[in-house]
RNA sequence: GCGACUGUAGCUCAGUAGGUUAGAGCGCUGGUUUGUGGUACCGGAGGCCGUGGGUUCGAGACCCAUCAGUCGCCCCA
């Protein structure tokens, strides 16, 4: 059976899980846009160094799992596995830099080159806002009000746990890779394999391994917060404080670490409370994208969700249209059907019309389509202007004139 | 990128120790005569058994490769 497919990790999305995501996006659009955010949206591809030189060399998403190729012009692109960078670019292209503060939401596809696995695709699609502003926790606080009440709006909040960290300034988190380090080398002959490695690209990672040998390790480890500034520390005391306000419950844990190299001071995940595996929405801060693709320093803190993961765990119902089926008895009778066809546009009823001879097949096909109502043209009707409705979950018939049909439907449920 | 499991009809799956024309349920389709469906009954279509090699007199079953799916690892939303 060689059939044609779609591409590996990418799939169709139809019916019902269409209907689904596209009720996350106007729930999420809809907390946005009360909180003020503006909608941004950026291409789906950008010239590859805008991800490269902000991603981080060194991170896995820079290493391996970018859709880059050249293009006829032999311009080097990448298709986006993120959308932070992109409109830290977008920001800068067209000089909005200069009216800070801006807060932008936006959704769309990602792509990353990754074996696919439940709740990891390779084109996928993101949620996200990202708030720029003074450097400081405003920004921070704003976006996770947002983001909570977005889980809440989704009734999902109770199933995810909120962690947070701070991962300090760039000059701290120099410092303190480097008392990672040395820690970790004392301790080399206990770490796995794969941290050996970590050990030398990014040591932070070992921070959030899973491999039992390291977390025993990580016990032991130098705390962040004790290499943190003054400011970042204090700053970090007013976020959790703030949160506390407001009842969002957190959990602090000092071996969050993120794995994009652009985040900075705090930085925060939700992950399920039974599962902590991946996460469902995630961001942090992030001082220096901007500068790093030659804009002004400018701060910014965002977030991301995963609308796939997040369709995983809702139970959205979806509204379904009433469906009505019109069967004309006779071809001359179409019109006649199309023009009361034409009353229903734009209602909350999907209309069909389905045309055979036999008025059993037309009724099996209402079933089939499960149609809550049919109206039947026959002779008779087109006569007289009285129209057969039957409802076919009762069986009940009634005749009704032309201009009164809608009325009936309304009343008949 | 690494590992495990899976791949038979549109869907969910049976196919025993390798042995004639590959099965079921659901779905699809036709019929059970007139302008009345859902139920019931009778018929029908639909499968290069994921793909390519190999072993064998003989392979859906065994072996190898490959592709895809699921689940771990890595990583991430």
């Amino acid at each position: 059976m060689t059939k044609v497919r779609s591409i590996r990790g990418m799939h169709d999305l139809l019916g019902a899980d269409y209907l689904t995501q596209k009720k996350i996006i106007k729930l999420f659009e809809n907390v946005s846009n009360s909180l003020n955010f503006k909608p941004i949206l950026t291409p789906i591809m950008e010239f590859n160094d805008i991800f490269s030189r902000t991603l981080g060399l060194s991170s896995d998403v820079v290493m391996k799992e970018m859709y880059t190729f050249t293009d006829r012009s032999n311009d080097k692109l990448t298709l986006r596995p993120e959308g932070t960078a992109g409109i830290a670019r977008a920001i800068i292209s067209n000089g909005l830099t200069q009216n800070i503060p801006l807060k932008f939401f936006y959704y769309g596809p990602m792509f990353r080159y990754e074996r696919p696995q439940k709740g990891r695709l390779r084109q996928f699609t993101q949620v996200g806002v990202e708030v720029y502003a003074k450097p400081g926790i405003e920004k921070d606080f704003e976006v996770l009000f947002l983001a909570t009440n977005f889980l809440k709006e989704l009734k999902i909040l109770d199933k995810l746990i909120l962690k947070i960290n701070n991962l300090g300034n760039f000059e701290d988190r120099k410092i303190y890779k480097n008392i990672l380090k040395k820690y970790y080398s004392q301790n080399k002959d206990k770490l796995s394999e794969e941290s050996v490695i970590r050990l030398e690209k990014n040591p932070l990672r070992i921070l959030d391994s899973k491999n039992l040998a390291d977390i025993e390790v990580n016990k032991y480890a130098p705390n962040i917060s004790e290499t943190l500034s003054d400011l970042s520390k204090q700053s970090f005391i007013e976020l959790k404080a703030m949160l506390k306000n407001f009842n969002i419950s957190f959990q602090e844990d000092p071996f969050l670490v993120r794995g994009l190299d652009y985040y900075s001071n705090t930085i925060f995940e939700f992950t399920l409370k039974d599962d902590d595996k991946f996460a469902i929405l995630a961001g942090g801060n992030y001082d220096d994208l901007v500068y790093e693709l030659g804009g002004p320093k400018i701060s910014g803190t965002g977030w991301a969700a995963g609308l796939e993961r997040l369709t995983n765990l809702v139970n959205l119902k979806n509204k379904k249209s009433k469906v009505v089926l019109m069967i004309p008895l006779e071809t001359n009778f179409l019109s006649t059907a199309y023009k009361i066809r034409e009353k229903f546009l734009c209602s909350h009823y999907a209309t069909e019309i389905y045309f055979d001879n036999s008025l059993k097949k037309s009724l099996k096909y209402a079933n089939k389509i499960a149609a809550d109502h049919v109206i039947i043209l026959g002779a008779e009707e087109v006569e007289r202007g009285l129209y057969t409705i039957k409802n076919l979950s009762t069986g009940a018939q009634n005749k009704v004139k032309e201009n009164s049909i809608i009325e009936f439907l309304n009343n008949d449920s």
